[in-house]
DNA sequence: ACAATCTATTCAACTCTTGGAATAAGGTTA
DNA sequence: TAACCTTATTCCAAGAGTTGAATAGATTGT
């Protein structure tokens, strides 16, 4: 997996189009079947140039897809994957805010497993095998 | 779901510090049991002192943890769920890539689905009902 | 203590992102 | 065509993110 991998610079665009807050809340809205851009402007409360701004970014990553209707636009999520991704983040948020609900009442400890692998010419203490 | 929703700023924080490809790479490389620092700047061929930005990034965001084993600092993954986002984002990717090989030979064409929902006072074609 | 090794932090310059305001563009109705 | 509605775009200033260079910190060995 080279450093310039297109997979990773294309799975990190597509973090970086889902890493805001308006962001993630409209992809949440798209959920199902769509919206109108009338509709994210309502729910989300933001003026309507700054949904249409976050939708150009969630456009110009390949998230959403724009289906003019009339006058109207209706924007769908282009791939039902997208909201895995999203779920996997509110899932791990979830799962967070739990866990520092927990950490108000007592300590914790922890500990790590056993070691392996190795790789090029690496002198970590897993590496040093040379 | 709020506009603030701590759920929702914390899920595009973890998006945040997950949206660069060094990143991505590094909580990568961390899959399965972790990663001494050498490791990771062998491997990405990077210099030192960016990878430790980023693992501090990585840190502070929650997404992985360091454990100091004498001179080296041995790095883990907070959280499986943490690969699970990573995950997510690498097939979404993976797909993304084949779908753009077969836009080389062919057009395509698309429709939608149905309508409902409502919700507070949108005027937009599916909220209209007053 | 000193030198060597590994990792973290700070600094400065640069780039990218964000969001409000104003405006343009596309489409409908009178 | 004019007025109106919905959405997109541009401009710009403030803020956030990124990186190399240099430096500091921590630990081990001599």
């Amino acid at each position: 997996m080279p450093a310039n991998d297109p997979l990773i610079s294309d799975a990190a665009r597509i973090a970086r189009a889902i890493s805001h807050p308006v962001r993630l809340q409209i992809l949440n809205e798209l959920r199902g079947d769509g919206a109108y851009v009338m509709h994210l402007t309502s729910v989300l409360g933001r003026p309507q140039a700054n949904i249409s701004q976050h939708l150009m970014v969630l456009r110009e990553a390949g998230l959403v897809r724009a289906i003019r209707e009339g006058m109207t636009v209706f924007y769908v999520v282009s791939d039902p994957d997208v909201l895995t991704v999203v779920d996997a983040l509110l899932a791990l948020a979830k799962k967070r805010a739990a866990q520092r609900e927990l950490m108000a009442e007592a300590g914790m400890e922890e500990g790590r497993g056993g070691r392996r692998r190795h790789r090029g010419k690496c002198r970590c203490p897993r590496c040093r095998q040379q």
